[in-house]
Formats: structure tokens, sequence, C-alpha cells
RNA sequence: GGAGAGAUGGCUGAGUGGCCGAAAGCGAUCGCCUGCUAAGCGAUUGUACGCCGAAAAAAGGUGUACCGCGGGUUCGAAUCCCGCUCUCUCCGCCA
């Protein structure tokens, strides 16, 4: 969310700025609301103001056993109006929300201007895909001949998009996970939680996947809960509603957990394999800090998660999305992605954000500055570190081999058993 | 699922209709005192929004709201009534 105070006096700036977005918003319509909500609101407080002076004066005259009657029965008009005026004023407030909450952020001006992903500048690109003597296949046909993804089976017990892992699959998985897990904690210095899969609506606000994108999120049925797309969810809401300490920060979390995405409007879309997924394992991180520290943070984000595909040896190329590609929250992004030599492309891996205060804005989460006492918004980020499902895709395509096996990258392994390959049948 | 208790400021905790944005204590900050430290003394110690202020901001001033959340009663609600959420205890069930 952006800062109302903001938004009133740069309305032009947001304005086209929202546009480079590809964003049309009714400012008008909100500038006027806002306009409408303010004289309501100095009115109902001027009558509050009277009504509480008053009533002293009532108080009073009864305690010296006077008749009060006059200023009850005027008190009792005043009261009438004060409750109209709340009614009214509460119905402006909710139609100020509904605008301000679906107004996406502003990018930064480092941000390529663009159209859509082919407008996104490539910012590096790290090692060389490797030359195979025949012809890489992609990983859904290495995991179903090595017997470690079945597809057929998932559709059966649950439905299209998702995947059953068995054997060396099931174990790759898990390792990666593990993998990641360790080199963020231990060599990248974040502290790992694990959250709840499920959260409540006010948590899916704060971050901001809603109110804008509901039609993505899985819901529970009879109740406020909605199955979470990604751990930002509810790590970024750990600390919503609170005050934290300047020496807190900055505060880096890293965390597992399974994503589920309903992939509404995504009918087509790489229906094989697993790239899309209902459900899929992430590890995620996030990052709370200063204002004035977060896009420093931003670069060290994105080099811990490209540092994982470096350990894997997997070649990557990083993207800095364009203003049309730029997701809601966000201000910065930049992709990672990998190459698949079985599909010949660069597939996302990850996409580290630096949301700025927009999501601490939403889910109030300040910190007071020392130097000054004041209570300022932290800023958030997350990256992926990384999609675990892409990884072993990219681990899949990458390290295979001529008989069909695949090779297990050196720093997995002792995640593995100490397995150097898995074999063909 | 059944029975009961509770939710007040950074924390502990008082407050059953007006004198309560809220006692007291702890903690924290600043100052005084003191060779140093400790102790002691004094002051300060929430957030949000509106308005005034100003080139813009800040300082400052002022008003309003907030005692789990939402509604109601009343001239007036932390306090009374209704609904909800959460926490704790006991019983049952359960990985």
């Amino acid at each position: 969310m952006l800062d109302i105070k903001f938004l009133r006096q740069n309305l032009d700036l947001v304005g086209r700025k929202l546009k480079e977005r590809g964003q049309e918003v009714d400012l008008d319509r909100f500038i006027r609301l806002d306009a409408q909500r303010r004289n309501i609101l100095a009115e109902v407080e001027t009558l509050r103001s009277e009504r509480n002076a008053v009533s002293k004066q009532v108080g009073e005259r009864k305690k010296r056993k006077e008749s009060a009657d006059d200023l009850i029965s005027r008190m009792a008009e005043v009261s009438t109006r004060i409750k109209e005026l709340d009614e009214i004023l509460k119905s402006r407030d909710e139609e100020l929300g509904q605008i301000v909450m679906v107004i996406p952020n502003i990018p930064h001006e480092s941000v390529a201007f663009g159209t859509s992903s082919e407008d996104n500048p490539v910012v590096r690109t790290w090692g060389e895909p490797r030359r195979y003597d025949f012809n890489p296949r992609p990983h859904w046909e290495i995991g179903e001949t090595l017997g470690i993804l079945d597809f057929a089976r998932a559709a059966k017990i649950t439905g299209a998009r998702f995947a059953v892992y068995r054997g060396a699959g099931a174990l790759l998985e898990r390792a990666v996970i593990n993998f990641m897990l360790d080199l963020h904690t231990v060599e990248h210095g974040y502290t790992e939680v694990l959250t709840p899969f499920m959260v409540n609506g006010e948590s899916m606000t704060g971050t901001g996947q809603l109110p804008k994108f509901a039609q993505d999120l899985f819901k529970i049925e009879g109740m406020e809960y909605y199955l979470i797309p990604t751990a930002e969810v509810p790590v970024t809401n750990l600390h919503r509603e609170e005050i934290l300490g300047e020496r807190d920060l900055p505060i880096h979390y890293v965390a597992y957990s399974p994503c589920f995405r309903s992939e509404a409007g995504s009918y087509g879309k790489d229906t094989r394999g697993l790239i899309r997924q209902h459900q899929f394992n992430k590890v995620e991180m996030v990052k709370f800090t200063k204002p004035e520290n977060s896009y420093e943070e931003l670069e060290k984000l994105t080099a811990d998660a490209e540092a994982v595909l470096r350990r894997l040896d997997i070649p990557f190329r990083t993207v800095s999305l364009c203003t049309a590609d730029l997701g809601f929250s966000a201000a910065k992004t930049y992709d990672v992605e990998a190459w698949l030599p079985g599909q010949e492309t660069f597939r996302e891996i990850s996409s580290c954000s630096n949301f700025e205060d927009f999501q601490a804005r939403r889910a109030s989460i300040r910190f007071r500055r020392e130097e000054t006492g004041k209570v300022e918004f932290v800023h958030t980020l997350n990256g992926s570190g990384l999609a675990v499902g892409r990884t072993v895709v990219a681990i899949l395509e990458n390290c295979q081999q001529r008989d069909g096996g695949v090779a297990i990258p050196e720093a997995l392994r002792p995640y593995m058993r100490g397995i150097d390959r898995i074999p063909p049948p």
C-alpha cells in the first residue's frame, strides 16, 4: 500500500509510474473521496469534542443535584448526528480502502521501462552450458524413465499439476531442501523458521495477495484460512503489527515450506513436468531492513540465491524485471533463471524482490530509530532460495548422462547418503 | 466435543458508569548527586488520524480515537448488555 499522504501530494507522479506498469487507476476518484473523508472527519471530531465537554458539565451539575435536562436532550441530538456521520465515514473509508489496497507499488528508479518480459535486461550470466554428445531430454522423460517421478499416479490420487516423487527422486527433493537450508543458515547467516502452511486473511492482505489476487489462492472450506502460495506470507507476517528495535535490524529468515497455487489463468502452460504445479516446495529467504539498506540487501539476497546454483554448478542468468513484468507489491525484482538443456531455455528458479515499505505499511511492521525516537516502516524483501522442484528439474536436465542416469552434484552428495549418481534402471 | 477462567500501556498489575489515556511497581531514556560502580533524587516514557503551523518538511500546538475484536445501551463506557476471536485449566478424543 502506498502512503496516502504521498499519494495525495504526488498524484501526477504516481499516475505516471502506474502507467509504466501498464496499470490504470482512478486517482481522481480517490482524491475526491479522500477530501470528503477529511471534511466529514473534521465535522464529526468537532461534534465529539463538544459532546465530551458538555457531558462533563452534566456530570458536574448532577453532582450538585442540579437539573441537566437541557444539556442531555441537546447532546442526544448531537449523538444521533455523530452516529450518522460515522456511518458515512465508514463507507468512505471502505471505498478508499478498496482503491488504495489494489494500487500496486511504484517501481524503483533503476527499473527499466518495458512492456513485457522480453524487455527484462540481463544483468549477468554465470556458467557454461554443458555440451552433450546426445540429445538432452526434458526432465519429465528422465524422471519417468528412472522411475523417480510419477505424474500419472499423482493425477489419479489428486489431479493435474501434481507429482509423486519416488525413491531417489524423493531423496533428491529432500536433499535439495536440506542443502539450501544449511547453506543459508550456516554460511549466509539466516535464521531458520518453520511456520504454519495456512494463514488467515489478514496475513494475505499484509503481503499483498489479498484482496486483489484471491483467485490465485486455495481457501479452506468453511474457514477463513488460506494455503500459503509462498513462505513469504507467514514469514513476513511474523512481525505484523510490531514495532521492532533498530538494533534488531536487519532480520534475515530462511524458511522451507510447500507452496500452493491455483494457477488460474495458466491453463495449457507448462502442462508437462514439474515446472508449474499446484503444490511445490520452496526455500524462501525473507529480510526486514532499515530503509537506507534495503537495496544493498537486495543485491546480497540475490547473490545468496545465485550461490545455490553456483554450488550445484548449474548455469544461470539473472534478469532485472522491467516495469511491465514487476509483481504487484515489488519495487524492484531480480529473477534468477537456470539453464535447462532439455528445453533449451532459461527458466525462473528464484525471484528476489525489494518491496520497500509497501508490505510494511499494509502489515504495519515498523521500527523505532534510536537517533530520533520516531517509528518508521521497515523495508521488506524476499527471494526464493530456491524453488525446490525447479532445482530438481535443473539437476535432472543439466546432469543427465548418455545412458539415462543422472549425476548428483558434488555439493548434494552428503545429503544423498553419498551416492554420486542415479543409475538407469 | 464438554466444563470453567481470563484478555488493560514495553512488562507486572489496579481500576464495576463521569475526577481514566488510564494508579502503583518494574524496565527504559535524560538530568542531578557521587573518585568509579552501586544506591539515591528528579523529569520523561504509547500509537494512529484530523486541523493549525511552514516554500516543503520538521519542531511545536490542538482535537479525536484506541483498555482483545465487532455491535448495543447511555448526555457520557476500560467499566453495563449481546456476538465473535484468542489464551489458559480440567475432562474426552487424537498424531
